[in-house]
Formats: C-alpha cells, structure tokens, sequence
DNA sequence: ATTATAATCGCACATTTGTTCTATGTCAAT
DNA sequence: ATTGACATAGAACAAATGTGCGATTATAAT
C-alpha cells in the first residue's frame, strides 16, 4: 500500500535525511521550518506528528531533535530516484515501529490512546509474517499476569482485534464484578468462555461471553534483561 | 592510539556511540551524565569539551545534541572490537542478526555450535544498541523453565559469558548429579551459588558454586503467538 | 451548498538543555 | 607545606526548543 504524501512532508523528511548526512545529528523543529520556508513551529511539529504515524520516521515526545528515520539509507535513496510521489518506506523497512500505548495493568482496561508523544517499539520484520498491521505495544505492570508466563516489566505486543480464534492468547477484560485485565488462551464454549492460562500447569476459569471483552490478539511477548 | 583517555571520558565516548547506534541521535549533556553515572552536568560539559579538543567528537556549540563522533572509521572500528566478526555494514544496520544454535531442554547443556544452515533471529538494534557482540539464540524445549517465566517454545537471546554479576538472568548447567541446564538468577554467596526464579512467587535454591557452570547471559526472552 | 478533514499560521508557555560561576577535592611536583 | 593542574559538584541562568491552542484557509467528500 503505497501512499503519496503532501509535498511538504516530503519536503520535510528530505530535508531531516540531507540534514543528518550533512550533520550527523537532526535538526530542530525550527531548523526544519527554516529548511523548507515555514515559519510556523506548530506547523512543523504537525509534520513531523504526520510523518511518525506513516512511520517514515520514529521519534521521542517533547525531546529536542530526537527524530530518527525508521529506514536505513538504501531506501531513502531508492525512493529520492524511484516514484517521487509514492514513498512506500515504511512497508519495505526491515524494521516495524509499533506505536507504544501505555500499561497493562490486572486493575484496568488497557489504554487505547498513544501516549502523547510517538514513543514506539522497534520489531525486526521478520519476526512477523507479512501481517503486521494494527499492532500496538505494551508494558506489564505487575505480577498479575504470571500464569500468562508474562512478568512485571515486559512487553506485549497485541493486534487490535475484539475476536479471536479459538486456543488463541488475548487480552481480555473482564466486566464482571470489579473488572480485570488478564492475557489468557481464549476458548468459546456456547455462552460461555473458558480462559486458560500460558502455563500448563495452572487451572483455566469459565465466565459468561458477555463479561468478557477481547481487547486485542498477543502476538508477542517481549522480555529485556539487563 | 597514541593518548590513552583518562577512564571516564572514555566511558563518555563510548556512551555517544552507543546511545548513537541506539537512537539514531545523539544524547543531551544530561543523558550522557545518567549513563556514565555524573550527576554535575557542568562535568559532563568539561569532559566534552575534552574529547573535542582531542579531536573525538565534535559538536556546535550550545545546541542541543549537537555532537557528531568526528570520523565514521572510528565508529566502525569501535563495533569492530565490540563484535570482531560482524561486518561494519552489519554493525551500523538496524536489524541485528543472531545466531540461532538450537534448543535449549533441562536434560541438556546447551549447544555451542551453530547448527547447520546458518539460521538467525532478526532483531532491531533500537531494542539492544549497546554491546551486540556474543549473542546467539536458543528456543526452549519443554516446560521445565516456566518458573523463568519461560515456556514452551520460547526463544531466548544470550550473550555467550562465563560469569555474571549478581541477580542477572543467567543459563546455567549444574553438574551436580543427573545434570540440568534452568534460567535463573544468579547470585553468589561465597562458596555457593543461590539460583532464584523470575517468578517472584518461587522459592530459590542453593548449590555448591563448582557444580554451576554459567553457560551465558539472558539478555532477552522472545515469545511468538499466531 | 454543507460539512468534514487537512493544512496553515502565530503566539504563549513550560521544559529542556548547554553554559557559567563558585566551591571543593585530589594528587603529583615543588 | 604550597602550588597548580585536573577532576567533581551544585546551583543558577539564559537561550533553545517542542507543544498546545485558537483562528483561518484550503481541499475533499457528500
């Protein structure tokens, strides 16, 4: 899927990319309006806002110059000489920005808003298929969800969806009494639905379908250690 | 070269780099600071104006991650002596390819020879950055690792070492009697060894120090669903 | 024509950030 | 003991910098 941007965003993440080669570091937001003849900072920050969603580049919220291009170099050459106007970067990187939305809490639905700011996390294509849409990110807190086999501390990466297949691992929300989040392997048993834990030894629960709330498909589990 | 670094500008430097492979920009005179542990920031501002005068780095004055390393020969050959084998070009992609071995079981110690076939897990470099030499990946067989909250199928990312410091995720092989390789923190407590469960709700137990053999480091845990 | 969405501008504002200044500590050479 | 260069903190500060908001125009969709 390839998709032409406005000329001035495109303006714009050439002139980050002719800038970080001639500097090795990025420019500011009002070097950029500067750049490319726009006065307006607020303008600008739309751009840059603009191009992160489109994931031509990645970037930390509210700290300056901390824009990266998301692809390497060769593509952004091979888009400067191929289709101008086509800039399909970001589906051929070898590299996935997954927006980050927050936490996930036991005590909570999860967030479905970004965080103000683009933070993301990077995934190496490979490790998907070719389906790697709709995906989003985020951090566990707490030890609710060790039967899950997920820790206090790691990442989750879900594919935003309210319907899984049956035995598949979800994040769901239980509306029931006070309300949890679990990550769960997902059974439907006519009007109700079984929830059995990652780890084998550990006993599933059955609750009504409609207390039950499929807040997206994991897809990943993601543990750092340093 | 000829002038050795006194230590700590030294770590700036290799701070910069770092954070550089990482980020894809420089760090602030504050980050810096938080990463090699200085806490003045007029410190860090002196060691920078060092490494400048010296011809490390170079930077525009009073902005903002303005500093650039001065020669990209040196950005290499610093990867160069972190990962003696990977190419510089590997070095400065953003997709870092580690050696898949083979599987990691309890019966066992794990393999130390590539398998055949050249097969490698891709991961992006955003998520490590620092020291990408020495890692290679095993996928776990079996559910005897599930209080490291590691299950079945599980890829894990190592840093081949022999030694770890305290609490760090390690996998080990106990030659005590049948012999058994497990993930689990380590700390040493003079002759014996306490190897302690991710999962806070599991008890640690203790070995004789000789009858553990550190076999590498846990640097990541990877889970796949689909 | 009407509405909605995207693009644009200007300005105020709260942070972030590099610098400077002062003070203190260290350590080798006098 | 004294000097002097180097190393380290901490605080204060001014400049740089990203963001938010309101208002305006342009473009596209219905």
């Amino acid at each position: 899927m390839t998709k032409s941007l406005p000329e001035r965003q495109q303006k714009v993440f050439e002139f980050i990319r002719d800038y970080l080669g001639e500097n090795g570091y990025p420019p500011t937001v009002r070097e950029i309006g500067k750049g490319v003849g726009v006065d307006s900072t607020s303008l600008v920050s739309y751009y840059l806002r603009r191009l992160a969603e489109q994931g031509y580049i990645s970037r930390e919220a509210a700290a300056s110059r901390a824009i990266r291009l998301t692809s390497d170099e060769e593509l952004a050459d091979s888009f400067m000489s191929a289709a101008p106007d086509a800039l399909p970067v970001a589906a051929l990187a070898d590299t996935l920005s997954v927006p980050f939305l927050g936490y996930i809490v036991a005590s909570a639905p999860i967030p479905v808003e970004p965080l103000p700011g683009n933070e993301t996390v990077e995934i190496s294509r490979a490790l998907f298929g070719r389906d790697a849409g709709n995906l989003f990110a985020l951090q566990v807190q707490g030890n609710s969800m060790i039967d899950a086999l997920v820790g206090d501390g790691d990442t989750v990466i879900l594919r935003h969806q309210e319907r899984v297949e049956n035995g598949e691992m979800a994040a769901v929300w239980l509306t029931n009494n006070a309300g949890e989040t679990t990550l769960k392997k997902v059974y439907y048993e006519n009007d109700m639905i079984r929830l059995q834990p990652a780890n084998p030894l550990m006993a599933p629960i059955r609750v009504p379908a409609r207390h039950v709330q499929v807040q997206g498909k994991v897809v990943m589990v993601l543990r750092r250690l340093d």
